[in-house]
RNA sequence: GUGGACGUAGCUCAAUGGUAGAGCCCCGGCUUGUGAUGCCGGUGGUUGGGGGUUCGAGUCCCCUCGUCCACCCCA
């Protein structure tokens, strides 16, 4: 029996190079945006206990009950790799004291945990950039988080992407409202398709954004829950759209997202597009009132969202990939050491260097050539006598004599 | 978890059940101080893995692993 190749677990892939430059772009745009609206860089642990997960997402979602990797370490602690940020950013606010520090305005960049069928778009380990802010009470917040939303996305340059919104009430008005859109439900259920009839009792709302063209056609007056809200609600829901019109950015109400983790309240929101099959949500979020206090601290309004790292970045162009500054090509064994050291002084200057590692001229400069440079600097026993390194511009072939402490001014 | 498509050289792909090939890449040579074009040559595969049918399997059957797509669900 031979032995089985060596590989990455299924659906958890490796960010090589050209992958890698795509993600940078994507975080670059994120790190810029939401610094200028004073949001903060936090690092939490990817090991987390399960019990987080269970008391914030809910022991019931397909995340919690189906998706996690979860394990019992060696001491006998039950622990998780996170599917989410969100609870273990509300967990490390609370943890750190911060109750009391004001607003805290948070975002991170790192990889979260479900062990899902992988498909376009959906990865076992795949990254978020997710965005939280605690003691947000009002619309304002809101309007603000979803505008930083959309500059981000703006600032990346991802076109055709529409945003869209939603209210989830409180928990003063959504049970009415399910109860209402349960008697509906049922009502029909002989006419809606089998998930759908597991979904009545699982999680209603979850019926209205059905793919199932029958389905869709049977909930034509479906009751919503935008038109449902209780009156706090819906002047809350009312001030957000006022908010997002005050600032020109584009969006629609569609009163049928629905959020798949148990702590949403509220605004809900979701951007998405047509270009990624059938993952075609990039960034999500909302309003997560009740978290807090849920996970043990004050009763704290908080807002945040995640975007798709992966996801962005496949809806990226291909960077235009650009190679180092310059290569050095030392010819002879006794330049090695005084072509070392120019390398390392043109560094110093400021430039990418590659060394070719000697060998024949040929090859080194076959070498340069593949990396991409635009300039060589040829070192020979000649050029090491005069203090020169013969400078070849890669692109016109030209080459000219230049005083190694010059070089680095010839590379404009 | 369910359903479908697909796994052949580093990459992209060929090969009526009958000797596994091409292009690109890579390495070397065509001036031992000059690349990207050209010419010549070369390396490279237990056809994802395992079993079965057959005189003979890349090709047919079963299992398994993986990729992709969709459902479910979600970023």
């Amino acid at each position: 029996m031979s032995a089985k190749k060596l590989q990455s677990i299924r659906g958890i892939h490796d960010g090589l190079p050209g992958e890698v430059a795509r993600w940078q772009r994507v975080e670059q745009a994120a790190r810029k945006v939401f610094g200028s609206y004073a949001f903060s860089e936090v690092r939490m642990p990817v090991l987390e206990p399960v019990e987080l997960f269970v008391r914030s997402v809910g022991e019931d979602t397909d995340i919690v009950s189906k998706e996690m990797y979860a394990f019992t370490d060696q001491g006998g602690d039950h622990i998780c790799l996170r599917p989410e940020g969100t609870a273990g950013a509300v967990r490390a606010w609370l943890q750190g004291g911060l109750t009391r520090a004001g607003a805290q305005r948070w975002y991170y960049i790192g990889p979260m945990f479900r062990r899902e069928r992988p498909q376009k778009g959906r990865l076992r380990q795949f990254q978020q950039i997710g965005v939280e802010m605690f003691s947000a009470p009002g619309p304002i917040e809101d309007a603000e988080i979803l505008a930083m939303a959309h500059a981000f996305l703006s600032e990346l340059g991802v076109p055709e992407l529409k945003m869209e919104i939603n209210s989830l009430g409180c928990n003063s008005c959504r049970p009415g409202y399910r109860d209402k859109l349960v008697t509906y439900l049922q009502a029909r259920a002989d006419r809606l398709c089998e998930t759908c009839v597991e979904r009545i009792t699982r999680n209603p709302m979850r019926v209205l954004d059905c793919k199932v063209a029958s389905c869709q056609a049977e909930l034509g007056d479906a009751p919503e829950m935008v038109a449902n809200l209780c009156d706090a609600c819906d002047r809350h829901f009312t001030d957000v759209q006022k908010g997002l019109d005050a600032l020109a950015i584009p969006y629609s109400v569609n009163p049928r997202i629905v959020r798949g983790l148990d702590y949403y309240n509220r605004t809900a929101f979701e951007i998405v597009t047509d270009k990624l099959g059938a993952q075609g949500t990039v960034l999500a979020g909302g309003r997560y009132d009740g978290l807090v206090e849920e996970l043990g601290g004050p009763a704290t309004p908080a807002i945040g969202f995640a975007a798709g790292l992966e996801r962005l970045a496949m809806l990226l162009d291909d960077d235009e990939a650009t190679g180092p500054d310059m290569a050095v090509v030392a010819l002879g064994e006794a330049v090695q050491g005084y072509a070392l050291a120019q390398a390392d002084l043109l560094r110093k200057a400021g430039l990418s260097v590659v060394h070719c590692g000697g060998g024949s001229a040929k090859r080194q400069f076959k070498m340069a050539d593949r990396e991409g440079v635009r300039f060589v600097a040829v070192i020979g026993d000649d050029e090491m006598q005069a203090g020169t390194v013969m400078l070849k511009n890669m692109a016109t072939g030209e080459q000219q004599s230049v005083a190694t402490a010059a070089v680095a001014g010839c590379t404009g």
